[in-house]
RNA sequence: GCGCCUGUAGCUCAGCUGGAUAGAGCAACGGACUUCUAAUCCGUAGGUCGCAGGUUCGAAUCCUGCCAGGCGUACCA
């Protein structure tokens, strides 16, 4: 919608150029904005104020020069003036508004959906979990915000796809399953020492159970070498599919699950080397291979291969990152916590020594969650297997009110999640209001339905007996739902969807509340109950953005 | 020490990348259900935007320096 509006403040700029009445030596950014009080109009530019210096006049005289040639805005502005230091207020008429409208209805599903990605091929990678247990809140956080971004993306017109990485080698591969082994023989009764740095949670005594189940005491007596692959296998294979179960539960589906082991079996990590030693940026150093990432602003060199001869995560991150972009992917956006953002300059400087852009990388922080319960704090510590898990959470709270907490607040910001709160069906809880508004519109129809009322085609509908402030804020806001999801793919803010859509059913409940939709007058019921259901669309689409239902009943 | 994130109403947070009188929700207080769901609405009250400088027509927003909290700073992930 905006753009309608910068289109036509650059047409006028062009008129009073062409008229000498201004130098306009570049052509400016026009920012258009919506004016604080409505009073003031539907929108407005600070543009005159930014040309005072260039063209070295007064704002208020250029605001004057521009408002002069807005008035013929093609019969679509109502009214433009001039305010305060400079700004150009604009008033379209309803016929504007009304026009757009009815589009969003033609739209449907569809509608929010924009071109803005220009169909860049964008891989996501996220939560990416190490498979030694289950997920805990803070994945539940990645999951949320990485899923939902995924489908802003999409909407705003980028070539998603979304990926798991599963490091399934390497040590951490072999406590797992040497857990499993020490509880598996503790359950036989044999005296083991369970060492610290093990996994503790139960699940790994119920992995080892089911390993008896099957196949009895058969392990038992093996030797360690020949029982342990059994185990790290039966263990990983146990605890992944348990973290797409729960994934799956949380509504998070991705479009691919990338194995780690893979790329040791075809030699992409050891070509990825040979590769970059090749290009000088990898070296040998007191027993061990060290990336040269130092070169690429890193603030030093990384380890890739240790001394003992195993590979280090990262080296197998650099054949990662490589194989996504040898899959065409444009830009690589990886979800990490908060704790990993070490990670980010040195991946950047993988970028570089391979030979792309360091802004083909992105990273996506994600900060902690603190969990509370009634204000007060849940201890959580991963070492001990005392951490509340996702699937915990979701059993408690629900999905739905989980990814709202979760969406609602800006990444980079530490999150606070109420369990008791979150659980709430009260006012105090702001997950229903946007819900509720949905069920609301709902039984709005099935009254208008009872009474033998239709909602009409957008083809024979008749808006104008629209005439309410409320009315037309209402499907100002409806309209601002397409650059909201821009805004947010662009600026990778997840979390301006929810607040968006807080706003949007405010408007609506206030409504509600003045003005009867369903009444004797037919042709306003039908204006009305149009309105509504191009607003039941908007909410329905921004809440499946998020991942959240749109329950018809409350 | 260095790096990243954060600091806005009693609490939890927005603030659209420098704009007009800093906004919501919750909590507090006062009102609105014989009328499409009161999980709602209307109103009142609540602020030195961590502190101090700087940049300009204009700063919560940009720059510098402090202060406070979180997280990093591994041949762990």
């Amino acid at each position: 919608m905006k753009h309608v509006i910068e289109q036509l403040v650059l047409s006028a700029l062009d008129k009073a150029k062409n008229n000498g009445e201004l130098e306009i030596a570049e052509s400016p950014e026009i920012v258009i904005e919506k004016p604080k009080d409505p009073k003031m109009g539907d929108f407005s530019t600070n543009l005159a104020m930014t040309l005072a210096k260039p063209e070295r006049k007064n704002p208020r005289a250029i605001a004057e020069v521009i408002c002069k040639y807005l008035k013929n805005g093609g019969g679509q502005v109502e009214r433009v003036d001039m305010a305060g230091p400079g700004f150009i207020n604009l008033k379209m008429t309803p016929s504007f508004f009304i026009s757009r409208l009815l589009k969003v209805a033609e739209s449907g599903e569809d509608f929010g959906s924009s071109t803005v990605g220009k169909g860049q091929k964008v891989l996501v990678e996220y939560v990416s979990a190490n498979p030694t247990g289950p997920l805990h809140v803070g994945h539940g956080r990645g999951a949320a915000v990485g899923n939902t971004l995924c489908n802003i993306l999409q909407k705003a017109g980028f070539d998603i796809k979304s990926e798991y990485y599963v490091n399934d080698v390497g040590n951490q591969m072999n406590i797992l399953g040497r857990s499993t082994l020490l509880r598996y023989q503790e359950i036989h009764q044999k005296s083991v020492e369970f060492p610290e740095d093990h996994y503790q949670g139960d699940y790994i005594k119920d992995i080892a159970g089911e390993i008896i189940e099957k196949h009895g005491a058969e392990y038992l007596d093996k030797p360690e070498e020949e029982a342990l692959p059994f185990f790290r296998q039966v263990a990983a294979h146990w605890v992944l599919e348990g973290i797409k179960k729960d994934l799956k539960d949380f509504r998070v589906e991705f479009d691919g699950w990338f194995s780690e082991k893979t790329l040791y079996d075809d030699a992409s990590v050891e070509n990825a080397l040979a590769w970059l030693r090749d290009k000088g940026y990898v070296y040998d150093k007191d027993g061990a291979v060290w990336l040269k990432s130092s070169a690429f602003q890193d603030d030093k060199d990384r380890v890739i291969v240790k001394q003992n001869g195993d590979q280090t995560y990262f080296c197998s991150d650099i054949a990662y990152h490589q194989n996504k972009i040898n899959r065409g992917f444009e830009h690589l956006i990886d979800l990490f916590g908060a704790d990993h953002h070490g990670y980010v300059p040195r991946m950047q400087a993988v970028m570089q020594a391979l030979g792309y852009d360091r802004d083909v990388f992105k990273a996506l922080l994600v900060q902690f969650v603190s969990l509370k319960r009634g204000g007060e704090k849940v201890a959580m510590s991963t070492r001990s297997g005392e951490f509340v898990t996702l699937k915990e959470v979701v059993d408690e709270v629900g999905v739905d009110a989980a990814r709202y907490f979760f969406l609602s607040r800006s990444c980079d910001s530490h999150l606070d999640f109420d369990l008791e709160l979150a659980k709430k069906e009260t006012p105090e809880n702001p997950v229903f209001y946007i819900q509720y508004a949905h069920a609301r519109i709902c039984n709005v129809f099935l009254t208008a339905q009872n009474q033998g009322v239709k909602v009409p085609e957008v083809s024979d509908v008749d808006l104008t007996p629209l005439v309410e402030d409320e009315e037309f804020a209402l499907i100002k806001n409806i309209l601002a739902f397409t650059e909201v999801v821009e805004k947010s793919a662009l600026a990778k803010e997840v979390h301006r969807i929810s607040h968006y859509l807080h706003d949007l059913v405010a408007v609506f409940h206030s409504y509600y509340n003045k003005h009867r939709v369903v009444t004797e007058n037919e042709s306003l019921t039908l204006a009305r109950l149009f309105l509504l259901h191009c607003l039941r669309i908007t909410i329905r689409n921004g809440l499946a953005l998020m991942g959240i239902s749109a329950p018809e009943k409350m």
